[in-house]
DNA sequence: CCCGATGGGTTGCGGATTGAAACCATCATG
DNA sequence: CATGATGGTTTCAATCCGCAACCCATCGGG
């Protein structure tokens, strides 16, 4: 179980230094991200989960458990009745900018002009806009105008 | 090669209206965004994406490949010299803000109080704040306050 | 011209992961 | 008591991945 490999010496982790890494070891599959998305718009049973995704019940199974082990999600019991229900934890929440800016990508460079597609929408049925990220100074930052500092 | 489930039927797609699921589908696996992660931090050639994502060679091609299919990568001989490189089209620096916004979830909620980690700095050598996703009128928004409208 | 180093891959293999479908147990309802 | 929903587990085939080995072209010395 214990995966080595000469980038992550016992570590667990694919690159122990660098958060971009370690977010995706916890979520970097094709259907977590998927999971997550749907909790945020409302989704709380196994079924309904399967139902949004098309994800393989197996694999469901796995991707529950495993949301749940790294402190994403909570397992509980519904409230009314004998179901289960599975809810985002703080951090699970926290995943949203992470969302968005997917989806904002998405948007811009995954659809055909004309192409409809499913939107984010505020309480008064507004789009939320595009995020841009700044600087300390407010300036609009990218990739070229910032680089990794390595950890001390 | 025509994978089809139940839930994208022949459209390639994994769920064709979603954004979230379109960019996943391109770029949702475990190294595509550590390879765009570190193009953006400089790296240009073969040898030195294996180096720093330590990803198996024969995947690293595959990888690159479909990169550059998807139009997040383009493959040209250097300026001086005969050796190949891979720089990012538009497309793949505007992945800048998912980078972003998975490395600050990572700094939150993946390490340890007192664990080190590599930092984003800009050109002062300033970390690079929190991006705080805000709706239409200037305020924050969240999962709780947005929902997804379905395509038309 | 020969040698080794470097860059950019390809190939083969075994083990891990995935997807589809079937099966199962527990309730609730009619 | 039959039916359906819920929340899984099991099985099996297909795919994917990591690793190590190999290949080939170029370049810089000696």
């Amino acid at each position: 179980m214990s995966r080595t490999t000469a980038y992550a010496p016992n570590s667990g982790w694919t690159d122990p230094d660098c958060p971009v890494a370690r977010t995706l070891d916890l979520v970097g599959d094709r259907w977590s991200l998927l999971v997550v998305r749907d909790a945020m718009d409302g989704a709380r049973s196994f079924t309904e989960f399967q139902r949004r995704t098309g994800i393989a019940r197996n694999i469901l199974t796995d991707r529950l458990r495993k949301l749940i082990a790294h402190g994403l999600l909570v397992q509980r019991t519904a409230p009314s009745g004998r179901r289960q229900e599975y809810v985002l934890t703080d951090a699970g929440r926290d995943l949203f900018a992470v969302i968005l800016t997917l989806r904002q990508w998405g948007e811009r460079h995954a659809f055909d002009p004309g192409e409809t597609h499913s939107t984010l929408v505020d309480q008064h049925g507004t789009p939320v806009p595009d995020i841009a990220p700044a600087g300390a100074d407010g300036a609009l930052v990218d990739a070229d105008s910032t680089h990794v500092r390595r950890a001390s």
